[in-house]
DNA sequence: GCATGGAATGATAGCGCTATCAAACTAAAT
DNA sequence: ATTTAGTTTGATAGCGCTATCATTCCATGC
């Protein structure tokens, strides 16, 4: 014995493996492998003998290997801007009700809105050989692009729509928000309309929210709306200043739409402090109908975003991919949005 | 033409690889695997003609061959309870601030405090041959314990501190919490004071929390305090429901310590919607420090968590394990607590 | 001139698993 | 009994990569 040194190193200590398992009960590797994953083809007492032997050596299967041997990973990765804030939540939300009952297992990153994370992130995830990958927003770079499609996987952009989705898109239109948030708030009666937000470089949605905004100010014949922004990540302390700053530039302001609804908060906290009335010297609408919106008093007003739902079709739309019935859908489905009126925009009775 | 059919499947399309990379310029396989990974062991000249050639070509590597061949991942994954409320997203902050640094992709998943979900994951996310693991809390099945022994890598605990760590552990009593709270409270005069917070049934962390707290309130020679509780994820509307069950169970009620700063929210509120003043008539004590507690009116006293730190830590000691100076760190490590008087416990002027 | 040694590169053998095909066995049909 | 078809199991060949060892090529020093 111990005849010669064996040509591979003395990796971290030996692992079970399904050599193993097999040698255990004296049956083919094959056979084991087939238990665990395609448990129907091996006939009853086998199998419950095998699940019986692997559960008592603790045999765990190894996924690089698996991965190598298959061609893939049963892995969805998903590329969301940041966690931050609570807007993403429900979107993983809705893939986590769908995906991992067909036998997905989901991988979160972020960008945190930097410039080349998208790019890198997804190079990164490809090497996995997952079976589809999940990103936020419709704007990539050129080379993002060609990776994705030169990956032939199932590909969907969830949180916005337009232009020609690289696969599939699951959204809304952003530049929709802004003309509905400029139209609502004009329709209250409100002549000098801002807006406050994040916008980090890549974050193109506020660009077209904010855009949509514009334009429907323009087209009502009211002045150009403010936009006050700041590019850290969206929070109350962060509408608190930004309202600060927006009065110091223009304090006959009467109405205010918001990036997010913790700005919006953050605003509403100032307002109050300062004895500024809400909504009667300044309406406020926010975006994403977080809970904080429902919560304060007055109730902030605020555009519900669908993020669960989309999360929950994009993950279907994976499924069908795979189970090959995908012919039939749209390749970008618009969810829309919704508005809903509370205390910072209308005075309760 | 296809004179014979392949032993292997049609794969997904044929992808880019080492090989292909290789045969383009003429070199080793090797040669190519080294200029990406080892860059220093390839002469200047051929190392950037190879990696001129990895991009022109689009060359991604396959993480799993790679995961396989080299006997593990550079993979750290995190199990944390939920990402439905901000709470732990600090931490992950303090975990990408030193891991990918050092080389470390992190793999994030939520228990969601359900049963049975820990040494599930567990068992999945060893199966990809990470190099560590990270976990939060310090109650895990036995088995999921034997799962993380015998897979022979470092294993960090975070939040919490006691009891004997699998392997290390880094953050802070909450039993003293529990204590601080107590008797923090009492020194204000308060002398009928509860409870509110969530308790899902693995959130052994509150229950220590409220263990520590009941029997400081006991030693004090006051009245047991009454815990209001739920099992769902903690918001800022489950606080405004639990005051109101609270206030049902016991009206006279003078201080009430949160299990989380959203919960203290809505109890605050929703005394200002009842005209019950905070804290002339009710004292309020949050916990974790999130931002909602700075920025109400009044501010949220609280009990700040080194929740970033924490993070930061565990990734810095798998960082120093792997280079192979670890002996020297304490097994657990307590960061401690710090109680941050605000407006709700404390008149201000 | 010829060891000596270091640096750069390449050939090879697996890593642990699954797809494939072959074999063995069973049951039904002829 | 014998074919036919279906079911169950096993042997084998990679998946794409990296660890290892062998080889080549130079510059040194004696």
């Amino acid at each position: 014995m111990s005849s010669k040194i064996p040509k591979t190193s003395p990796r971290l200590t030996h692992r079970v493996t399904l050599k193993d398992v097999a040698h255990d009960l004296g049956v083919g590797m094959m056979t084991v492998s087939r238990a665990l994953n395609k448990p129907h083809l091996v006939a009853e007492p086998l199998r419950t003998r095998i699940l019986e032997a692997v559960a008592r050596i603790g045999y765990v299967q190894n996924r690089a290997a698996s991965g190598l041997a298959s061609g893939g990973v049963p892995l969805i990765p998903v590329i969301l801007p940041t966690l931050h804030h609570s807007v993403y939540v429900p979107l993983l939300d809705g893939l986590y009700s769908v995906l991992p009952q067909a036998g997905f297992e989901i991988l979160v990153s972020c960008t945190e809105y930097l410039v080349g994370t998208e790019e890198t992130l997804v190079t990164n995830l490809l090497g996995w050989n997952p079976r589809g990958i999940i990103l936020s927003g419709i704007d990539h770079t050129p080379s993002t692009v060609a990776r994705l499609k030169q990956a032939k996987i199932p590909v969907v952009e969830v949180m916005d729509t337009g232009g020609i989705p690289v696969d599939r898109s699951v959204g809304f239109s952003h530049e929709a928000v802004g003309i509905t948030a400029a139209n609502y708030l004009a329709s209250l009666g409100r002549r000098s309309i801002a807006y406050i937000g994040t916008l980090a470089e890549l974050d193109s949605r506020s660009v077209r929210r904010i855009h949509g905004f514009q334009n429907a100010l323009k087209t009502l014949g009211l002045p150009e709306g403010l936009v006050e922004s700041s590019d850290g990540p969206s929070s109350i302390g962060l509408g608190r200043q930004l309202l600060i700053r927006l009065l110091e530039r223009q304090p006959g302001t009467d109405a205010i739409f918001f990036g997010n609804d913790d700005l919006a908060a953050g605003t509403l906290f100032e307002c109050q402090r300062r004895s500024i009335k809400v909504p009667e010297q300044i309406a406020l609408l926010g975006f994403n109908d977080l809970e904080i919106a429902s919560e304060v008093t007055p109730a902030i007003s605020s555009i519900a975003t669908p993020r669960r739902e989309m999360g929950r079709l994009a993950g279907e739309l994976l499924i069908s991919h795979f189970e090959g019935k995908t012919a039939s859908v749209e390749r970008s489905i618009d969810l829309g949005f919704r508005l809903i009126e509370r205390g910072t925009t209308k005075i309760q009775l």
